[in-house]
DNA sequence: AGATAGTTTAC
DNA sequence: TAAACTATC
């Protein structure tokens, strides 16, 4: 499967020299990038080109990695085009990335062999898997003496340095937002490295051999949508400050209109650090005080990313278990139908089936669109959470365990400070608040395009003929609001005692 | 980061 | 009579 890179001629004479300085025992490190595909302010590239020369940059594709939760189909498509621009930046510096597929221990045992390098360095991840595998890495350097050096590069904080006054974890948000932005470091964030000149000799694989793109290809949507590059990311930043901060408290609620800054899939890859962006709002807070409610709001959305890392940290059954154990008792229905009409985006409500077909177009919805079909799903269908995660998992370009995870609980109420479970969205009133002339709604259920306003969040009550509507191919509710949401109030009760 | 039904208040 | 408020889920 894999090949060796066959070097041009120039290359190849390159090649030769290097391993006449190998021969010299010349000090080789690696940089092993997970999820911290960017070069600005990533600790792992910084100090790695900071304390040798011949730096060897590897990325491990590894497809088994996750069990349960490997990357899912959006994922992938968007790591593929994130590697793809990493090593386009890395060979405009005259290096290049390492890209190796398999199981991730394997492959590092490997090439630590064959290199010869000295000592391998990397950014710390959170998920259960991620933190087993960075033990499993630091016995292994032991054994070989090699040193294994990890940073913290893609939270502001580590999980376990905000805690209560009395030593505990927090389990409510704002208490912990307000004790980590204490605590933070604002210290400036790393520029890129002084990249030397290096193209070691090792056996790697093209990025086309990662399988990371479809078979079939569901992906053209992803494509007209999103450029997963660094350099796109500092940009859309850019466009955010400009043009959504002075007005995102509102517009951020606002699926129709651009109120978000869409960081989310480039935070997940690390493609942009949260530290610079972190710096960057608290820095334009400070010139223009006129924003700070604003930068405030747009960092507290940061900090729930932060407080869901804390939260898988210490409970990494997450994913699959409710954080509140008095949810174990509820009785979900689980309609196989059900859910697929949710996941089909047809389940006659507007907003929901907008909402899950931009999902299944783009591989991204609007939060407010989120917390709409997440609850719709597990308070009027009756559908568990862990479902609802599993298909957003697959779907989203930005599916991030933490935060998928920690989501999913808060508004199914089962999570740490959720949603009280009462808190049922009812759609037709969301759609006709936060979408009040149904653009979104049409943009991404054309069949209802031709209704007016007034009817377009309740379709069912359009009975104007019209030979130009589309709107008898959108399906009937397939549930009843009131009805449903009795019976989920119902179910709320008995769980409480 | 809600919805709803019932009640009070402001014209 | 509708907006505003409130208790409840």
């Amino acid at each position: 499967m894999f090949h060796y890179f066959i070097p041009n001629i120039i290359t190849a004479l390159v090649d030769v020299n290097f391993s006449i300085y190998y021969a010299m025992s010349e000090k080789v490190a690696i940089v092993w990038f997970r999820n911290d595909l960017r070069i600005l302010d990533n600790p792992a590239l910084f100090h790695a080109y900071n304390n040798y020369d011949k730096v060897i940059l590897l990325y491990i594709y590894d497809d088994q990695l996750g069990g349960s939760w490997k990357m899912g189909g959006a994922s992938k498509w968007w790591l593929y085009y994130a590697l793809f621009h990493l090593n386009k930046t890395l060979e405009h510096k005259s290096c290049r990335l390492i890209l190796r597929k398999g199981d991730s221990l394997e492959q590092l045992k490997q090439i630590l062999s064959s290199t010869k390098a000295q000592e391998i360095f990397f950014n710390g991840m959170y998920e259960p898997y991620n933190i087993k595998l960075e033990q499993e890495i630091e016995i292994l350097c032991d054994s070989l003496e090699v040193t294994a050096t990890r940073f913290q590069g893609n939270l502001l904080l580590e999980p376990w340095e905000a805690k209560t006054t009395t030593g505990k974890n927090f389990s409510v948000f704002t208490p912990y937002w307000n004790a980590c932005k204490k605590l933070i470091n604002t210290k400036d964030p790393l520029p890129e490295p002084k990249f030397k000149p290096y193209y070691p000799e090792v056996a790697d694989c093209n990025l086309d051999d990662l399988n990371l793109l479809p078979a079939i290809n569901w992906a053209d949507g992803l494509k007209a949508t999103w450029e997963p590059s660094e350099k796109k990311a500092l940009e859309l930043l850019g466009e955010f400050i400009d043009n959504q901060l002075s007005g995102y408290s509102e517009l951020r609620s606002r699926p129709d209109m651009v109120g978000t800054s869409s960081l989310s899939p480039y935070l997940h890859f690390g493609q942009i650090s949260v530290r610079y962006l972190y710096n960057s709002l608290r820095f334009l807070s400070y010139q223009k005080p006129a924003l700070s409610t604003q930068v405030e709001k747009y960092l507290s959305e940061i900090g729930w990313r932060e407080f869901s890392h804390h939260l898988l940290f210490f409970y990494p059954n997450l994913p699959e278990q409710n954080f509140r154990e008095n949810f174990d008792k509820f009785q979900w229905d689980n309609d196989t139908e059900l859910l697929r009409a949710w996941q089909r985006g047809m389940t006659g409500y507007p907003i929901v089936d907008a909402g899950m077909r931009q999902l299944r177009s783009i591989g991204w919805m609007h939060n407010r669109v989120r917390m709409i079909v997440a609850s719709f799903l597990t308070k009027n269908l009756l559908i568990s959470w862990q479902e609802g995660a599993k298909w957003f998992w697959d779907n989203l370009v930005d599916a991030d365990l933490a935060n998928n995870s920690a989501s999913w609980q808060w508004v199914a109420g089962s999570g740490a400070d959720a949603a009280p479970y009462f808190r049922i969205f009812n759609p037709v009133t969301q759609g006709e608040k936060f979408d009040p002339k149904g653009e979104y709604v049409r943009r991404w259920v054309p069949e209802l395009k031709s209704l007016q306003n007034n009817v377009i969040h309740q379709p069912w009550k359009n009975f104007l003929p019209n030979k130009f509507n589309n709107s008898i191919n959108y399906p009937q509710p397939i549930v009843k609001l009131d009805t449903s949401r009795a019976r989920a109030l119902a179910i709320y009760k008995q769980i409480k005692r």
